[in-house]
DNA sequence: GTTACGACCTGCGAGC
DNA sequence: TGCTCGCAGGTCGTAA
């Protein structure tokens, strides 16, 4: 699933392949793909110039030389390859872009958005001070220089939900999805469902920078696959997930303790832990 | 204002 | 073998 590592591998890859090329064409071949508010505006980004490919938390935008920016979120399933146009389409190819500039026979010159489960997106949009207005709303994630830990923690202290509704919670601080959240948490040795008042300005902080260092493991891993949901640019499946401690390890024993780690459910979806570490 | 929860969606795997 | 159903989960809207 991507979250931020993932989708923070695939912004490296793109940025790699894409920066300076010019959009030839933009099409989209399924009614959820392009929001709403962007209904028929997808083919406004031909003629552009992909100046640079930026994130927060889990949204990906492409800055071009014009006044507006496309957005993409990748859902639970998107993934954005970057192919030649000769390449077989996939069965659930979404968009695509054709890309033109200083190109040869060889060059990888198709950014295609594929997407399984279609809850991914794309859309135009203006960006004031640099940040789209879809991205406008979300909070710094802990990789960006403006993330201001102190208050983060502050904010966290004064919710009465869960931890983990808390820190999934990407208006509070982003990037962070179940499997980090999951990680993270464990690492800290809290449990999910500890509201957050309960927990003291260290447990917190301890919390953040827990997800903060298993996200950086993960994007020099290349992020975490389990399937056939996530992928880099380059269609590579990416190998944190044989680093996980918990998540999807119900049964398992505790790399810690040797205790069986258990999945509970949790709003709609699971959590994983282990009751002896994190009571 | 804050929190919880359902809806959206599709493919896979388990169970019958 | 074929069918049904539950599960996976990010975001958004709505209800409490």
């Amino acid at each position: 699933m991507p979250e931020l590592p993932e989708v923070e591998t695939v912004r490296r890859g793109l940025e790699q392949y894409v920066v300076g090329k010019k959009v030839v064409s933009a099409e989209s071949f399924h009614r959820r793909t392009i929001k709403p508010s962007s209904l028929g505006r997808l083919e406004m980004v031909t003629g552009s110039k992909i100046l640079a490919v930026k994130r927060r938390g889990k949204f990906l935008w492409f800055e071009l030389d014009r006044d507006f920016v496309l957005v993409a979120h990748l859902g639970m399933s998107g993934q954005l390859l970057v192919q030649q146009s000769n390449a077989f389409d996939q069965s659930h190819l979404r968009a695509r872009l054709r890309l033109g500039g200083k190109l040869n026979r060889t060059s990888k010159d198709e950014i295609r958005f594929i997407d399984q489960r279609t809850f991914g997106w794309l859309s135009v949009e203006e960006s004031s001070e640099g940040i789209p207005t879809s991205v406008r709303h979300i909070a710094f994630d802990p990789f960006e220089e403006n993330f201001d830990l102190k208050s983060v923690v502050n904010k966290i202290r004064q919710k009465r939900c869960s931890i983990k509704s808390a820190i999934l919670n990407q208006e509070v601080l982003s990037g962070i999805g179940n499997i980090y959240a999951d990680e993270a948490l464990w690492r800290s040795k809290i449990h999910p469902e500890i509201i957050c008042e309960d927990l003291s300005e260290v447990e917190v902080k301890k919390v953040i920078s827990s997800a903060k260092s298993v996200m950086k493991l993960a994007i020099k891993s290349g992020g975490t696959s389990f399937d056939e949901q996530y992928k880099n640019v380059n269609g590579e499946s990416g190998y944190f997930s044989r680093s996980l401690q918990v998540y999807g390890q119900q049964g398992q024993p505790c790399s810690r303790c040797g205790s069986a780690i258990h999945r509970i459910a949790f709003a709609n979806r699971s959590s994983h832990f282990c009751p002896r570490c994190q009571r």
